[in-house]
RNA sequence: GCCAGAGUGGUGAAAUUGGUAGACACGAUGGAUUCAAAAUCCAUUGCCUUCGCGGGCGUGCCGGUUCGAGUCCGGCCUCUGGUACCA
C-alpha cells in the first residue's frame, strides 16, 4: 500500500467504482425497510457554498449509516431553479434566466459529485423544466375547482418611478434598492390558496411530528396563532356611505370597559368614505400608504395616527368612543379594526400618551404584581374593576360574562381566530411558473383545461430591468378557447410553490400519467429525514406540510405528514458573520477540495461543531482534519507493515488477552456503542468523530505482540466502517486495503460486544459539600454502605472534614459520594 | 416590535437523566529529530496563588431552588434566524 495519503487518487478510484455499479439508484423493493433521506435542494446560485457542503455532508452521512443499517435507501438531488436572483443576474451578466440556471446548475452537480454524496442522480430534476410544473399548474386548477382557490386585491410594493413591483427583498430602508424612490403600498388583484382551510390540522398535526425539533413546532404553532376571543360589533353614532357599524376581534374581552378609542386600517372602507368629505384625513391616508409591505418594517416605523372625528357606541357602556385611523393597523388582518385599550395594552397606551387619549384602569393586579399606569400599561391578566356589574370577576369569569352579555344583546359572539393568512401565490415577475388561467375579456377568469397543459414560459427572452418578458409582449399574452379570444394571466408562482412537493415527485420523477404515481409515492414517503436551515422553519416547512395534506386529499399519496424526523443545521460563519458574498468573507468550497480533498473537506465540517448549532469557520481546523486522516492512512499502514513482519492472523478467541489488551479491546467496543448512540438517536456526528479520535490514540499504544496485532487489527477496523459515513474514500481505500474484498458501503455496521464492555473496577469520586476531594478505585460489586465507609475514611475527606461534624452521605451509585459536613 | 434560538479556556467545542467543567481538536510554548526546513513525535497549556505539594476562583449578568446547577426557576444584557415577495 502507498505509504503517503493521497486524496485525489484515493477519491478518484472510490468514486468511478460507485459511479460504474450504479451504487445509489435504487428502486421500490417492498420485501426490504425503506430509508428516505433528504436535504433541501439547492438554489443554483452559481457555486456551492460552505453552508451547502455542511447540509448535504449531514444528509449524506445518515444515508450511508441507515445503508448500513440494511436499509433500501433513497437519497435524490435536484434544483430549485426558479426564483429572483436568476433575473437580477441575467440583467447584469446580459443573458436569460434559464441560460444562467442551467449552466449554474451544470457546475454546481460537478461540485456536488466531487464531494462524494451518494445520490440517485437518475432521479434528478430541475424545477423550472415544464415536466416538472406542468403537474403544479394542473394542481392548481384542481384547487380551483374544489373552491380551494380565490383572487383578491392585496398590497405589494411599488415603485412609482420604476412602475414595477418589489420584493421586500428589494425595498432599503423604505426605498427601491434599484432608483432609491420611496416605495408606496399598492393594491392589485392576486391569486391566494386557502391554507387557513387547513389551520386547525396543520395545528394539531404537529403534535404528532415527535421527531422535529421542538423550537421549530413552537414557531410554526405560534405563526399558525390559534387564539379564543370574541367578535363585537361597534356602531356609528351616523351612518357613513350606508355603513353604521363596524366589527372588531379581542383576546382580551376583560378589558372591554377599558375601551377608549378604535382604530381603523388606512384602507377601511369607513376611513375611505370619511376621507372624501376631509382633505386632511385623505392626506394622511396617503402617507400611510409610503411604506413597505413587510412586518419588520412595519413594527419598526413610528406609529402614527388622526382622529376621524367619528364616535362609535360602546356595546356595553353606551359611551361615545372616538374612531381613529392609524398606521400600524392592517386591513389584512382580521377585520381591519381594532379596539384599544390603553391602560392594558403597551402599543395603546404609547399612542394614547402620544396623542393626549385616556387611559382609564379595568384590570387591577393580583398578588404581587405592580401596577404603575403612569410608567406603562399593565397587561397581565388580574382582576376587572372600574367596570360596573363585571367588578370583581378574574379573566375567565370576565370573558363568560362579557361574552354572554354581548351575546343576548346581539352585539358580539365568541370565535377563534388565526394569525396565519391565506397564501398569496401570485408574483409580477417572469422566472417562474405561469399561472395556468385564462383572463376573459370582460372580467373574470376561467382554469386552462388539463390538455391546454403545460403553459410554457418562454426561456431565449430578453430582460429590460423593469418587465416581465411574458407582460412586455403582446403576443405572449393572446390566446383562444373554443373559439373565443382571451388571455393568458401573465403573473408566475411563487417559487414556494414548486419547493412544496418537490419531495414527493423525487419519488416517481419520470411518472407521464400524473403529478404522482400513488404506489411509489407510498412505498417512499414520509420523508424519513429531512435536512435543512433553521431559516426554512416556518414559510417552507409549513407551505410542505400543506401541500401533503392537499395532494392527500387529491388521492395522490395517503400519508398524513410529508417529513418524520427533522434536522435543522445552523449557519456557517466567519468572524462571527454568516458567510455571504456581501461581507465578503465567504470561503470557497472547490479550493479546499483541490487543495485537502472531499474527506477533509467532510470531516471538517462534521468536526467543527453539532449540526444544529452554527459552525464557525477557521482554516487551522481544516489542516487539523486532514492531519488526521493523513494518521489514519499511516496507523493502517504501520499496521499491515508489522502484520507482515510478524505473519500475524486474526484472533477470534479473545477470552486469553492481558489486562491493558483486555482494556484496549473495551475501547474498541465503547466506541461502537457511542458512535452508534451519536450517529442514530443523537445525530451529534462531532462527538462521535471525537470518540473515534480517542480510539486511535489509544490504539497507537498497543504492543507488537500477535495479541496485539489482534486487538489493533479489530480496532482499526473498526474505526474505517464507524467513519465511514463521514469519509467515504478513505474507508473504501484502507477497507480493501485491509483485506476486505466487498464494498464497505453494504458492510453491517458493527454491534458491541456486550462482554468486552464489562469491567472489573469502577471510579467513584469523593465530594465534601460538593467539591471534589479524592477518586475510589474500587470494584464493580461494591455496596453503598462500603463505599461510604471508604469516602469517609479517606485521608484527604478526613482533612477536610476535620473538626466538622457529618451531617448527611449522599451516595449516587457508580458515580460519586458527597459528605455534608458543617 | 413580535416569535424562536444561542452565549463555557487564546479558538472550535465536550459534559446525553441535576453528579469530577473543559473530553476531542486547533493554536501557542518548550523539547526531540534534521546541515537546515517541512513533516513527524514527546511534554506543558482555564485564571489567580504557591519553589513545590496544595489552595482559591471560574460556564454572558443579577437573584433563587438543591447535599450538589453549564444543566432547573425568575429577571436582565448581547448576538443570530424568521417576520408571509430572498431562498
Amino acid at each position: 500500500m502507498d505509504r503517503q495519503y493521497q486524496p485525489e487518487i484515493v477519491e478518484r478510484a472510490a468514486q468511478q467504482q460507485w459511479e460504474a455499479n450504479r451504487s445509489f439508484e435504487v428502486v421500490m423493493d417492498k420485501g426490504k425497510e425503506k430509508y428516505y433521506c433528504l436535504s433541501m435542494f439547492p438554489y443554483p446560485s452559481g457555486k456551492l457554498h460552505m453552508g451547502h457542503v455542511r447540509n448535504y455532508t449531514i444528509g449524506d452521512v445518515i444515508s450511508r449509516y441507515q445503508r448500513m443499517l440494511g436499509k433500501n435507501v433513497l437519497q435524490p438531488m435536484g434544483w430549485d431553479a426558479f426564483g429572483l436572483p436568476a433575473e437580477n443576474a441575467a440583467i447584469s451578466n446580459q443573458t436569460a434566466p434559464a441560460k444562467w440556471t442551467y449552466a449554474n446548475i451544470e457546475y454546481m452537480k460537478t461540485q456536488l459529485k466531487r464531494l462524494g454524496f451518494g445520490y440517485d442522480w437518475s432521479r434528478e430534476f430541475a424545477t423550472c423544466h415544464p415536466d416538472y410544473y406542468r403537474w403544479e399548474q394542473w394542481f392548481f386548477t384542481r384547487l380551483y375547482e374544489k373552491g380551494l382557490v380565490y383572487k383578491k386585491t392585496a398590497a405589494v410594493n411599488w415603485c412609482p418611478n420604476d412602475q414595477t413591483v418589489l420584493a421586500n427583498e428589494q425595498v432599503v430602508d423604505g426605498c427601491c434598492w434599484r432608483c432609491d424612490t420611496r416605495v408606496e403600498r399598492k393594491e392589485i388583484p392576486q391569486w391566494f390558496i386557502r391554507i387557513t382551510d387547513y389551520a386547525e390540522e396543520l395545528l394539531s398535526g404537529l403534535d404528532t411530528l415527535d421527531g422535529w425539533p421542538e423550537q421549530v413546532k413552537i414557531m410554526q404553532r405560534n405563526w399558525i396563532g390559534k387564539s379564543r376571543g370574541l367578535d363585537m360589533t361597534f356602531d356609528l353614532t351616523h351612518t357613513v356611505a350606508d355603513i353604521d357599524s363596524f366589527t372588531v376581534y379581542t383576546t382580551r374581552p376583560d378589558t372591554l370597559m377599558g375601551v377608549t378609542y378604535l382604530s381603523l386600517a388606512a384602507e377601511h372602507p369607513i376611513a375611505a368614505a370619511l376621507a372624501e368629505q376631509n382633505p386632511e384625513l385623505q392626506r394622511f391616508i396617503t402617507e400611510c400608504r409610503d411604506q413597505s409591505v413587510s412586518e419588520a418594517d412595519m413594527a419598526a416605523m413610528e406609529k402614527r395616527g388622526m382622529d376621524t372625528g367619528l364616535k362609535a357606541i360602546h356595546p356595553l357602556s353606551g359611551r361615545e368612543v372616538p374612531v381613529w385611523v392609524a398606521n400600524y393597523v392592517l386591513m389584512e388582518y382580521g377585520s381591519g379594526a381594532v379596539m384599544a385599550v390603553p391602560a392594558h395594552d403597551q402599543r395603546d397606551w404609547e399612542f394614547a400618551r402620544q396623542y393626549g387619549l385616556p387611559i382609564e384602569q379595568v384590570i387591577a393586579p393580583t398578588g404581587d404584581a405592580c401596577c404603575d399606569l403612569e410608567e406603562a400599561a399593565f397587561v397581565d391578566k388580574g382582576v376587572l374593576v372600574n367596570s360596573g356589574e363585571f367588578d370583581g370577576l378574574d379573566f375567565d369569569g370576565a370573558f363568560d360574562a362579557i361574552a354572554g352579555k354581548l351575546a343576548s344583546l346581539n352585539k358580539g359572539a365568541v370565535t377563534s381566530n388565526f394569525r396565519l393568512r391565506d397564501w398569496g401565490v401570485s408574483r409580477q415577475r417572469y422566472w417562474g411558473s405561469p399561472i395556468p388561467m385564462f383572463n376573459l375579456p370582460d372580467g373574470g377568469e376561467i382554469p386552462v383545461p388539463a390538455d391546454r397543459l403545460p403553459i410554457l414560459l418562454p426561456e431565449d427572452v430578453e430582460m429590460d430591468g423593469v418587465r416581465s418578458p411574458i407582460k412586455a409582449d403582446p403576443q405572449w399574452r393572446k390566446a383562444e378557447l373554443n373559439g373565443q379570444s382571451l388571455e393568458h394571466e401573465t403573473d408566475t408562482f411563487d417559487t414556494f410553490m414548486e419547493s412544496s412537493w418537490y419531495y414527493a415527485r423525487f419519488t416517481c420523477p419520470d411518472f407521464e400519467a400524473g403529478m404522482l404515481d400513488p404506489e411509489a409515492a407510498n412505498y417512499w414517503l414520509p420523508v424519513d429525514q429531512y435536512v435543512g436551515g433553521i431559516e426554512h422553519a416556518i414559510l417552507h416547512l409549513l407551505y410542505a406540510r400543506f401541500f401533503h395534506k392537499l395532494m392527500r386529499d387529491e388521492g395522490l399519496l395517503s400519508s398524513d405528514e410529508p417529513f418524520q424526523r427533522l434536522l435543522c443545521q445552523g449557519m456557517v460563519l466567519k468572524d462571527g458573520a454568516k458567510m455571504s458574498k456581501s461581507k465578503g468573507n465567504t470561503v470557497d468550497p472547490q479550493q479546499l477540495i483541490e487543495r485537502y480533498g472531499a474527506d477533509t473537506v467532510r470531516l471538517f465540517t462534521m468536526f467543527a461543531s453539532p449540526p444544529e448549532q452554527s459552525l464557525e469557520w477557521n482554516d487551522s481546523a481544516v489542516e487539523g482534519a486532514h492531519r488526521f486522516l493523513r494518521k489514519l492512512w499511516k496507523a493502517v499502514s504501520d499496521h499491515l507493515e508489522a502484520c507482515q513482519e510478524s505473519g500475524e492472523t486474526a484472533l477470534d478467541d479473545f477470552s486469553g488477552l492481558s489486562q491493558p489488551l483486555r482494556d484496549l479491546r473495551r475501547k474498541t467496543h465503547e466506541t461502537i456503542a457511542k458512535v452508534t448512540d451519536d450517529f442514530g438517536r443523537r445525530q451529534t456526528f462531532n462527538t462521535a468523530i471525537a470518540a473515534v479520535m480517542e480510539l486511535l490514540n489509544e490504539l497507537n499504544r498497543c504492543t507488537g505482540s500477535p495479541d496485539g496485532l489482534a486487538v489493533e487489527r479489530e480496532g482499526l477496523e473498526t474505526a474505517v466502517v464507524l467513519l465511514s459515513p463521514i469519509v467515504p474514500h478513505i474507508s473504501h481505500a484502507l477497507w480493501g486495503q485491509l483485506g476486505h474484498g466487498e464494498p464497505l458501503l453494504d458492510c453491517p455496521w458493527p454491534l458491541a460486544d456486550e462482554q468486552a464492555l464489562l469491567k472489573q473496577t469502577m471510579r467513584i469520586v469523593v465530594q465534601v459539600n460538593g467539591k471534589v476531594r479524592a477518586n475510589l478505585d474500587v470494584p464493580v460489586e461494591t455496596d453503598r454502605k462500603a463505599l461510604e465507609q471508604l469516602a469517609t475514611a479517606h485521608e484527604s475527606v478526613q482533612r477536610f472534614t476535620d473538626g466538622l461534624t457529618v451531617r448527611k452521605v449522599i451516595v449516587v451509585p457508580n458515580k460519586l459520594v458527597n459528605i455534608v459536613a458543617n
